[in-house]
DNA sequence: CATGAGTGTAATATTACTGTCACATATTGC
DNA sequence: GCAATATGTGACAGTAATATTACACTCATG
């Protein structure tokens, strides 16, 4: 669905404008006022990217970087320094303790969107892709439509998103609670029971149309998208 | 709606010129002076064509134009490229490099339009003609009217704007705050609901000579048209 | 300056969708 | 085969999103 993009800046103003921007962008945004706050962020939900101020409170942007970069779910997130001076002592530190690309304050906003998306092409391209496939299955995000075969059906918001979701990872399982956190939302309380009713509902509209079942229940685990050979 | 054209030139006077020119055709014209320029610019607004200079400061035309199309949304936008030699070697590079067409300085204007005009035809038809028809819905944005089948129908200034953009981009779905943006203007403050009550408008305006409503209402995300089959 | 078309907003009506329960149906371990 | 545990499913009421209506206000235009 959307990309998760984490900002973490401690000088309000800034972030408070790439927030607004990239929401408009269509990104979701989290926003981390110092490195420990990154840190902690990250491991609660792992972004699609990070944008990272250099100089930071607590915990300094390439300090935060390379702690970043140790563990397993972050290892190869895309980070973005963004620094005050266009020094080149800065750069290669920064490039040399896991940033992918470094923009020199101040930058242009626009210029950001584009390095971002390139970064974003490269790690998970299937966030950028408007229509996305699997078999007969077929979703358009930008116009919102589902296509089995050749008709049309139609989907709530939630059995959308849910799908969508399955569909940008392939053969993957997911949990109840990893389906409400990816698909609801963190921070809405929801039973875990819930999910079910809502892969029953998204099963029983692509039943119409097909034969196979393409969601796969593991028990005790949860559910996987896979369209069956 | 007038075509965006993007004239990437470092030369002012031939800027100028080309700005000049192309304006009192009926174009929207950006300038940008440089390579690096060009992205940034084309960035923040996809351009419906691009004509651009072989030679510029920072990032040559052929760079800029690799690193266009790169890019999604800009991977189908026509460039003209602008040489100051007629030299076979560099025309071929240009082409190769993803240039759709090229011409050599001095050139004429007339012919630079000629050019451009083809291009546009073959990229986005839609942006040439006053008149847009989609289905049994025909408008003509020079005349501001709207035929629907056979009888004419009226519509507010602001229902005009909508259906016209909505005509411009069959399928696709735009939420309140892109409609907003989009038809109203950028910084104009006004309810997102208000959204709302245009489309019933507009619904209103269609369904008098129409069965099917070609407004499709999606839920938590805004509104499409398209024209059901 | 009166008129009427066109706008935006707020209130109300009408839907579509959600989440939860209760119970049916598997599946597992013993 | 029998608990024990896990998933499937239909019904339902509450809710959130959208449709519609009414109205007040602006602003050209005659």
């Amino acid at each position: 669905m959307q990309p998760y993009v984490l900002v973490v800046e401690d000088e309000d103003a800034l972030a408070t404008l790439l927030e607004y921007n990239f929401e408009k962008e269509g990104y979701e945004v989290g926003v981390a006022m110092d490195g420990e706050e990154a840190l902690v962020m990250a491991a609660e939900r792992t972004p699609d990217i990070i944008l990272m101020d250099w100089m930071l409170p607590k915990l300094s942007g390439v300090e935060a970087c390379r702690r970043l970069r140790r563990r397993a779910e972050t290892r190869n997130t895309p980070i973005i320094m963004l620094t005050a001076r266009g020094d080149e002592t800065d750069r290669i530190t920064g490039l040399d303790y896991g940033a992918d690309d470094y923009m020199v304050k101040p930058f242009s906003i626009p210029e950001l969107f584009a390095r971002t998306r390139a970064l974003l092409r490269r790690s998970s391209p299937s966030l950028l892709e408007d229509v996305i496939r699997q078999g007969d299955i077929e979703i358009d995000t930008k116009a919102f439509r589902v296509k089995c075969g050749d008709t049309q059906i139609h989907l709530g918001p939630t059995e959308f998103r849910l799908l969508d979701h399955f569909m940008r990872h392939p053969g993957r399982v997911f949990s109840r609670e990893q389906l409400l956190d990816a698909v609801w939302g963190r921070d809405v309380y929801v039973e875990a029971r819930t999910v079910d009713v809502h892969i029953g509902r998204l099963r029983k509209a692509l039943k119409k149309n097909r034969a196979s079942d393409p969601i796969r229940t593991v028990r005790s685990a949860g559910y996987a998208f896979e369209i069956a050979a």
